[in-house]
DNA sequence: CGGCAAATTTAGGTTTTCCGAAATATTTAT
DNA sequence: ATAAATATTTCGGAAAACCTAAATTTGCCG
């Protein structure tokens, strides 16, 4: 059992995770200049990793995480991006200078801490730094509402490294809502919609920059606006 | 210069900080016991801080701060008192838990992230774990006023390792009005009062634990609630 | 296809912080 | 005052992360 999973761990797990956006396999010398330490140590440190399974390795042709490694880089990101809007939103620290301090942060908050933080900032959806989303946390919950109406959500924990938001899902797919952040009223507006847990989406349009999206539900179409297409989370089909 | 100063330095100063409350000196094994580890350990770390310069250390005798060591270790204690005041206040987790998720982030967190929290939580007097005084910010300032209303305090730091509250300045004892933790309200009830910046004050009598204090200021007799006492802070004299 | 440049890994070494076992100093108790 | 108990330090070693210099592998280009 893992215990304490040292700070550098978490940080070189989450590099690999912000580099290797969508799959693409990452090379040392990426990683490298992310962390901002020499190659030679990256490859030693990721054959500890790839030792521990947390990465799968492969000498000279590059890294990829494995369902574990991913779990805890998603984990990582996410305090990440709720502490930035910590700092921007709350102590009004300038959004250049909040990335630095959250990621000397990150990993010395705990998970409940995490949970808080998340509550206090209203399930935010993007850090601020860059307005990429911020992943999901990993209780077993459809939408935020079960989260802020208490409850422990005891269960086991969930496993959404796959999927989409709206916006991001490409033109011609399809998926099934698995997730909606958001409290009780971004649920009932899209409930009015007809866009419950498991209904199934397909995209007809979407705008290149986050622009609206169009999309099919239930043979009636439907045009969902940027910010709203954020907090819509589906799984693939 | 040292740059970014090990995370374990700070953690022992802080620790010896806090065991040595007034001017006591700390033993290593006091000092093992706190920070959990081997009494080797602490006597190996120990000789280094000595050589920096951050501590004297005399074998087998025992520790004290330097002046430098004190300045680090201050902020550090107020760093992690500012925190617990956030976890508990403003994310509602546990006192209990909120000290260790405290000790986990005052490492990372910078000089500016500290002085947003301190003004984000209105100044705190004390920590809410243990009701201990959360030390003064080392601005050049002689209330919470001058760092509200902006102003770049430019200057070179304070020296303040050697205040008092008024609630800790034994019976018999005289002092400098050197700091007010407050704002306006504050500053100005106290000014009617006569309580002013580099007021004399002395202490006729002190409630055991906390209870009012009863001083005497220019010839006539004042008394204070254990409230207000923390927020006067005095050189002696 | 051979060779060269770039990417990557190996080798050898450093620093920081920890540990257990053994030596030494101090304190306490007879 | 001295011996036993306790506190503290010394010694030798380990794990993490880093680094530089020196191989080695890969991939591209003529």
């Amino acid at each position: 059992m893992p215990k304490h999973l040292g700070e550098h761990v978490e940080e070189y797990l989450e590099a690999i995770f912000g580099l290797s956006q969508g799959e693409k396999t990452v090379k040392t010398t990426e990683l490298a200049a992310h962390l901002k330490v020499t190659p030679p140590s990256v490859t030693e440190m990721v054959q500890g990793l790839a030792k521990k399974g947390y990465i799968n390795y492969k000498p000279y042709r590059g890294i990829t995480l494995t369902k574990r490694g991913l779990r805890i880089a998603r984990k990582m990101k996410r305090k990440h991006r709720l502490l930035e809007r910590f700092l921007v939103d709350v102590l009004k620290i300038e959004s250049s200078k909040a990335h630095d301090q959250a990621c000397k942060l990150e990993h010395g908050l705990s998970d409940e801490a995490e949970e808080k933080l998340c509550k206090v900032l209203a399930h935010p959806d993007v850090c601020p730094d860059d307005a990429k989303v911020i992943p999901l946390c990993d209780k077993p919950v459809t939408s935020c509402v079960e989260c802020i109406e208490g409850a422990e959500h005891g269960g086991k924990e969930g496993h959404r490294g796959n999927l989409t938001t709206l916006r991001d899902l490409p033109k011609g797919k399809k998926g099934l809502i698995a997730f909606i952040r958001g409290g009780k009223n971004v649920v009932k507006r899209l409930a009015d919609m007809g866009l419950t847990h498991n209904t199934e989406i397909k995209v007809l349009k979407s705008a290149p920059f986050g622009g609206p999206v169009k999309i099919a539900v239930r043979g009636s179409e439907l045009v969902i606006g940027r910010g709203i297409a954020l907090k819509i989370f589906l799984q693939r089909v």
